[in-house]
DNA sequence: TTAACTGTATTAGTATGTTTAGTACAGTTT
DNA sequence: AAACTGTACTAAACATACTAATACAGTTAA
């Protein structure tokens, strides 16, 4: 399903919740769409259950899935309700990275094609209201 | 000279890290300024000496810093050359971090006003070359 | 030169976090 | 009933973070 690095200092569990929140917020997994139970999972990627255990609880914590127990583990639909935090999070992140980036050597016109580039494969959400 | 929360599970020496690259690139510490020696440092925020050493070798590993035996710490300047593997890097982060955003709900429009904000308070660069 | 500063290195001990292993229990499905 | 699901718990191994103490080398000012 996809690759880790054992040998990094970053714990797996992180690096789990890293991919498969890229998988989700690509759309490569799709909405109610079941993942692969902790033990399967598990063994494919030769570690532990229990590892899978906690990636699986951030992401539920975060609210990318949902878990029934006896059922299964499945992508949530995300919304915009009830993110203000995380929200305002994100926005004090990225303008932190994008001074950082700016600092670093990046120019303006970088970072526009960059902002484009994603915008691109996105729907248009500008019209989309929060409360 | 900043706050740090001991009791938090990120790492001191991270903190000062991010803490320290702010100060930096928000041109508080300017190019060539003696930071704070690591004892000294280390007296004002009580933590260990090593603890601060350790940041300084993070900040002097990216470049932010350069540190001299007997003399002291320094601000380096930032040169976009050798950097190339750094800037990609700050790329693909602002592409991942991007699309996150608007997964969790943050419309185009949030993302062009933080955009405009950060630059605003940059010199305007897109005139700048990079081999 | 000496004293007091600077960065740097090393060793050891403690604490915390990550991961594995094993076991167990509850709910669902066939 | 059997085989699957999530979930919880304990114990041990291991890695990392942090502190403490000490030491050494280079710089600077008295």
């Amino acid at each position: 399903m996809f690759e880790l690095d054992l040998r990094s200092r970053r714990p797996i569990y992180e690096q789990l919740v890293d991919k498969l929140k890229q998988l989700i917020i690509n759309d490569v997994l799709k909405q109610d769409e079941q993942l692969p139970s902790v033990r399967t999972l598990a063994q494919q990627l030769s570690i532990n259950p229990n590892t899978i255990q906690k990636a699986y609880r951030e992401l539920e914590a975060q609210g990318y899935i949902y878990s029934v127990k006896g059922k299964g583990s499945f992508v949530s639909q995300m919304v915009a309700e009830n993110n203000e935090h995380q929200i305002k999070q994100a926005k004090d992140q990225l303008k932190k990275q994008i001074a950082e980036a700016l600092f670093i050597g990046l120019t303006v016109q970088d970072l526009k094609e960059i902002l484009e580039e994603v915008i691109g494969g996105e729907p248009n959400d500008s019209n989309a209201e929060r409360k």
